[in-house]
RNA sequence: GUCUCCAUCGUCUAGUGGUUAGGACAACGGGUUUUCAUCCCGUCAACGGGGGUUCAAUUCCCCCUGGAGAUGCCA
């Protein structure tokens, strides 16, 4: 089989992890298959789509790396693949409906719907959704509704009789009897432009989708479908709903369990691969043991076979763990080029880096890299270095059981070992401030802490020397000696 | 309310009519280390309940329970 699979959002929105999810699957599905990957715009809610929705629809896609062979920009033999530039179509389609007297014009008013289904609700009746009020409407009364200037919708007529079954991949028949299936759900809107239902319909057929991968909040409108395939005598495709993506609480994820926007993702510092690498694994497995795939693999590797059937947690610790990984991939080089923007946008260095700057941040990538989980991690991991740090509080600078005068003493040691460093190495100098600390009968990190805070103003920093070295030997002594005095103070 | 779907550690998952039910994240403990992080080692931790079918059910069937989704002139 030539197999055609589409991602089909609205661009309602910012692009989200649920979304994103979708279209991954159906991209790798197409690749393992050699098919076609169709990206299809469905822009029918003139409300609520917006041009920024569409770029970052773009963005997202292209900032992960997904290429689609059909769609808007690249075009297609079935083009155009935005909805609001088939306009015609659906109304062509939606009036042959009618004509067949398959569907039918519905003139009821917002308020009246409205009122209807606050009372259903109330009232917990059994019967939910509009209550067919125009379905058998004589020529009559629509002349007069027309008269009135009332522009109708367009309604399905779903039998009233039997039921209708339609078959998925993973979870197998599903059926609903006809009387269950929403009633006379509206197909072209009083605007002109058709439903979800009706383009999905339509649009799928003419574009020879041979696969719908779309999450499971879809199941329920299967049958609906079918029945509109049936209704324009048309072959249906071969359905295959995702498991859908949750937050902590077993909801459907949402903006209230954290960020959910692919952009914003970005903007934290997750890598592309790390978020579609995890996001992949959230309902699809490859083993059980295998966990690491780039995009390349997982368009060999993808089958819907081991697509799981129980919605899965969005884990964001997972995920950061994934990004660490991936983050410490990285050659210095690279990551130099990903952490400079963070910088940048810190103010910490400019946009054109000075050659100073360059060299800084050369030597600074291989110090922060274990250390990040995002990238904008960087951020606050090297402020010191930048920005003058606050005063060292008394007690920042003690260590745990250490009174004041010893801590001044090793203070005032270790600054004079470090000042006559010389050419001695690192693990040179850190044998002489470990005798120093024996010297004066205190623990190693009852030297090296002291000097730790005054240098970076945390007790939570890159390795010491590394941090002196960044810093500037002259900068470093200064704070060493402001500690000092600081300590000094607290004495008299 | 009605309809539909789902159900293995806290989370993502592997798995089988007979297994010590495996891995990963998290958590916790330990080791390495100048702090943190990395890295290494270890611990804790699951087949929702009840009926069947069967010599044998986590696995197959039914019911219950629990969860989710749908019920829009949103997708």
């Amino acid at each position: 089989m030539n197999v055609r699979v589409r991602y089909a959002p609205s661009p309602t929105g910012m692009q989200h992890i649920g979304g994103v999810r979708t279209a991954l699957f159906n991209y790798f599905f197409a690749r393992a298959q050699g098919g076609k990957f169709i990206l299809r715009v469905e822009d029918t809610d003139q409300e609520r789509s917006t041009p920024e929705a569409l770029q970052d629809l773009y963005d997202t896609l292209a900032w992960l790396g997904v290429e689609w062979d059909e769609g808007p920009i690249v075009g297609g033999p079935y083009g155009p693949y935005i909805q609001s530039e088939r306009f015609g179509l659906y109304q062509e389609y939606a009036h042959r409906l009618v004509a067949e007297g398959k569907a039918y014009y519905c003139y009821c008013a917002h308020e009246r719907l409205d009122a209807l289904r606050e009372e259903q609700t109330e009232s917990k009746s059994q019967q939910q959704g509009y209550d067919r009020h125009c379905r058998e409407l004589s020529q009559e009364q629509r002349n007069a509704r027309e008269a009135e200037g009332i522009k109708p919708v367009i309604r399905l007529k779903v039998p009233l009789e039997g039921k209708t079954t339609f078959h998925d991949v993973l979870m197998g028949d599903i059926s609903r009897r006809n009387k269950d299936v929403s009633p006379d759900p509206v197909l072209l809107k009083s605007d002109g432009f058709p439903t979800y239902h009706l383009a999905n319909v339509i649009d799928d057929h003419l574009m020879g989708i041979t696969h719908i991968m779309r999450a499971q909040e879809w199941i329920p409108s299967g049958p609906l479908h079918i029945i509109l395939y049936e209704a324009f005598g048309w072959e249906p495709p071969i359905y295959c709903h995702l498991p859908m993506v949750m937050g902590k609480d077993g909801q459907k994820l949402s903006k209230r369990h954290g960020s959910t926007s692919v952009r914003d993702f970005k903007a934290k510092g997750y890598l592309p691969e790390a978020l579609i690498n995890y996001v992949s694994m959230v309902g699809w497995s490859y083993d059980g043991v295998r966990e690491f795939f780039t995009r390349e693999e997982l368009g060999q590797v993808f089958s819907l076979e081991k697509i799981n059937k129980a919605p899965g947690v969005f884990d964001y610790k997972k995920l950061d763990w994934y990004n660490g990984m991936y983050i410490r991939q990285k050659s210095d080089q690279e990551l130099a080029d990903l952490l400079a923007p963070y910088l940048v946008e810190a103010g910490f260095i400019h946009l054109q880096r000075t050659s100073e700057e360059s060299t800084l941040l050369e030597s600074l990538v291989p110090v922060v890299r274990e250390r990040l989980k995002v990238l904008s991690d960087v951020v606050e991991m090297v402020r010191f270095l930048f920005e003058e740090i606050a005063e060292p509080a008394v007690e920042q600078l003690l260590p745990k059981n250490q009174e004041i005068p010893v801590t001044v003493t090793a203070l005032e040691k270790s600054l004079e070992i470090i000042m006559a460093r010389g050419d001695a190495s690192d693990a040179e100098l850190e044998l002489r401030l470990s005798a120093l600390a024996e010297q004066l009968g205190i623990k190693i990190n009852g030297v090296f802490m002291p000097v730790r805070v005054a240098v970076t103003g945390s007790t939570v920093s890159p390795p010491l020397f590394d941090s002196i070295r960044l810093l500037g030997l002259d900068k470093a002594i200064s704070r060493i000696e402001r500690a000092v005095t600081i300590l000094k103070g607290e004495v008299r």
